[in-house]
DNA sequence: AGAATGGGTTAAAACGTTTTAATCGCGTAT
DNA sequence: ATACGCGATTAAAACGTTTTAACCCATTCT
């Protein structure tokens, strides 16, 4: 008892009178053992209190029952609401979630870290970081190859990838369609930064429904900002400034949509009276902005939980040694709540 | 080649020509070899790809340089920053995190939680679950014996548990305070849940500094609600109704303090002229309500690494075989961040 | 009666590392 | 010359599991 000795299979596979293998046995019900010896075996186990070691059972296995996650932005809504569901629905399946966070946005550590989960053996890895400029350049089917199983979240559909996304475009058409509904017509967007491919398509979906309706859909209308308050309060001075007949704006995320609110309070200028506003992701808070805010629900959750899914629905298929599934893009689809920044009848 | 075979260290001893003791010498540095040998290893890891198993490495070294962190409520703002800041210390120390959610508030789950750290072998353990009703009714001495090394983030400080946590007292003080120096005189606290340790620190905090000011601090005053902007709008509403007298509110957080100010938007109530409102986090859209919140900033990133750190030194410590440090707390302390709806001249 | 079947059990071989204890050269002190 | 010391290297023993292949023994089938 000197070293600080955890109690092991072989332990109560003595205290048990039984081989190890035995004990393995009944344990992992991978084969039958006669209903006595098992229950000599399980009460060795309950005496001694015996664990077995995940490590030593994953090297032989060659499976660790474990999902690598690699994020980035997890101190902001979308992400970390995304990785609760992913993480509901792995302890679900038996998976645990190895962490590890991108700190700077240019890609610069994708190496180190692929490397590390492989080290750690994951059996699948998902990939959590929005796309930023060309941050992907690494994902090339030569290289997917020598990599365990991966799934990619929200990113320009590549050959060889598969994926799970919101369907974006399609979230902001709602979102202008709508505004068209009330009567709107020159309607501006506050987007993201263009790095981003979300940001991307949330413009083409602007743009389509505008085109759609007849309406001006020029440059002119389209200002840029870095997700946060204080960038779209400026960059929608700005857009004011250039077009003061502006009598809508699409915001590409709440904050940015609180920051045009700030911006109007501020310059006295009414909501939606003068000009209605909407954002995307709906967070917990923006029902409660003044006016509550019109937004595009995301089903963050719902995105997560799917990652994890198609992830462990890959990595059974390379267990079993088959063909992997076809590379495909899952797309979830987000919904417009209405409330009061929009200025549409309720 | 059948198999999927990896790369494995006997691989490379053998394009070597060397034992693979050898080649572990070189790639851990444990030991000297010689500089000739050194740079054919090196050669052969190269040319083979060589890639260490950190399972194998885990289990002769019965230390997996992993960190298990169990968490809740990692949807809310406060609990992903720290999280954040723990990820990036940990990286900094070579440690990797296995992340667990417990799900429901009711710690129902802990043990099942607790047993699938120990089986994955991590070094320690951060519990990260702020503390609601008696759910660390679990933690007793004879009970921490068997754990790895833990470290509790803000929850009641227990014997034989040593934890970090933000001055919450003090941040409630602050915050009080400051409404007093700007005149108010009748100052009410809208609580998160009576369950959680850090509201009830909060509470204390609020009624010393009126104490201390020979204010009014009476039950009368204080109101709870369950964190989110709805339950506070509803809860100011009853507490205004009670006491229209009521000149001032410090809100427990942002969230409850955005509804606040939602009602007092309805009820055409003016922030600060007729009620002041303080907030407690200082997320980042705070700044942009309106008015812009006046709020109590805590150092959550600046929390996580610092849990990190001391669990990195427990673990050291328990690794030499050495007498662990005697159990303690530290603090770490939050700021006013005064903006508009104090009322105070800025 | 002898062979074939089959369920239950086991000893031993994996899994991919690190560490221990022994061995090997080789130069230096006796 | 012999003994000794010392640095570099290695073969073998761990670490705690699962799996393979062999074994035993009691039925059941010819």
């Amino acid at each position: 008892m000197d070293r600080k000795s955890q109690v092991t299979i072989v332990d109560v596979a003595r205290h048990a009178r039984v081989s190890a293998g035995t004990v393995s046995n009944v344990l992992t019900g991978n084969r039958p053992v006669a209903a006595s010896t098992r229950k000599r075996v399980l009460r060795a186990v309950e005496e001694l209190c015996y664990r077995p070691n995940l490590l030593a059972r994953s090297l032989v296995n060659r499976s660790s029952n474990t999902i690598g996650v690699v994020a980035y932005g997890l101190e902001y809504y979308g992400p970390s609401r995304t990785l609760v569901g992913m993480e509901q629905q792995a302890a679900e399946l038996g998976y645990s979630l190895l962490l590890d966070l991108l700190h700077r946005p240019d890609g610069q550590d994708v190496d180190v870290v692929l490397e590390g989960m492989m080290a750690r053996q994951v059996d699948g890895i998902i990939w959590a970081v929005h796309e930023v400029g060309d941050t992907h350049g690494w994902v090339t089917e030569a290289r997917l190859l020598t990599l365990p199983p991966m799934l990619f979240l929200t990113m320009e559909p590549r050959v060889g990838t598969t994926m799970v996304a919101t369907d974006n475009r399609a979230g902001a058409r709602l979102a202008v369609q709508h505004l068209i509904d009330a009567g709107r017509r020159t309607i501006g967007i506050l987007c993201g930064p263009m790095a981003w491919w979300e940001v991307r398509e949330r413009l083409a979906g602007w743009r389509g429904a505008l085109d759609l309706a007849g309406l001006e859909a020029s440059p002119d209308l389209v200002v840029e900002a870095d997700w946060s308050a204080a960038g779209g309060e400026r960059a929608v001075f700005q857009l004011l400034q250039r077009r003061p007949d502006l009598d809508a704006i699409f915001a590409c995320n709440d904050s940015m949509a609180l920051g045009v609110l700030h911006c109007c309070h501020r310059r006295h200028c009414s909501v939606p009276g003068e000009l209605s506003v909407v954002g995307f992701d709906d967070t917990p808070e923006s029902a409660f902005f003044w006016p509550p805010l019109t937004t595009v629900h995301q089903p963050l959750a719902e995105l997560g939980r799917a990652a994890v899914d198609q992830l462990h629905r890959q990595i059974e298929l390379r267990l079993q040694g088959e063909e992997p599934e076809p590379p495909t893009v899952q797309w979830l689809f987000p919904s417009l709540k209405v409330r009061k920044s929009c200025g549409a009848a309720l």
